[in-house]
DNA sequence: ATATTTGCAAAACATTTGCACGGAA
DNA sequence: TTCCGTGCAAATGTTTTGCAAATAT
């Protein structure tokens, strides 16, 4: 792949940049370099490992600047904390939309799909038999992946 | 009611002690005074709050308690983290099962009931283009219970 | 120019651990 | 009697806050 063209990283990154820009945060180097790490990784990562693999780009940033990123970005629905059984594994990038995420837990990356209506019938039930009103949901899938499966 | 027939939680309680009994924890009066604070919650609650509410029948129980026995109560499949919008909410009876959660965002409470095959269809489809295996889910609604609904 | 953002230090908060005593089985 | 469970205190780990200096717009 030439280094010229922008690669799929490089895609969400001015993606996620741009979405920042238009909610009104300013571009900076500690940003770029914390969203740049985001996209770059294999799988989630928490506030502590995003905050070490963004000192890679730009070594000054401080641990404060990742929290803070990071709630902007959630805030934006552009990143999605992933839970493991065991709890929360880390933060990922699923960009715009309903997006759902499946996390292999034997090599800890993370899966993003489109939310189909998979869960229209349920909302229905629910309304129907508890007369409750669902607003949102919570859906995480754990599991393996096809290459750890073939792993075994 | 009269007091002497066991009520709801009355059931409840004695459900978790025996299954608490069931796996090898002996029945302390911590752990009867945390079961108790736990099935009498009219919302999930979290580890402050189970200790504050426990030490009314129990008053020289320790928060560490409240942790270790929330533990072997999530580790038996008898309690549910719960989570909001904005994080976790506290924990909540559940029973044993596979049983999935919606919360109300306006009154706090947490209604449980039985994870049907709502989620088959997804797995299968999940299996059929990633090739990816499901073994677990995390599967939590918000939204707005009927009493709720009729307060607007 | 000016309002946001940053990084530091410290505070606040949440959770876990070591250990001697107490209590369930 | 035996071993598990308890509560305390302290350690550890995580997240938030106040603030003056740096910087994007």
């Amino acid at each position: 792949m030439g280094r010229w063209l922008p690669n799929r990283e490089g895609l969400k990154m001015d993606f996620l940049l741009q979405e920042l820009r238009r909610a009104g945060y300013r571009i900076t180097d500690a940003r770029r370099a914390i969203v740049q790490a985001l996209v770059n990784a294999s799988r989630p990562l928490n506030p502590q490992e995003l905050y070490e693999a963004a000192r890679v780009q730009h070594p000054r940033v401080g641990l404060v600047t990742v929290y803070r990123t990071l709630e902007a970005l959630l805030e934006l629905g552009m990143v999605q904390k992933v839970h493991g059984e065991q709890g929360c594994v880390g933060y990922v990038y699923t960009g715009r939309g309903h997006r759902h995420v499946a996390w292999c837990r034997a090599c800890g990356r993370a899966f993003i799909f489109e939310g189909q209506e998979d869960l229209s019938s349920l909302e229905q039930s629910l309304e129907r038999t508890l007369h409750f009103r669902v607003e949102g949901h919570l859906l995480q899938l754990t599991g393996l992946c096809a290459e750890c499966q073939a792993r075994t």
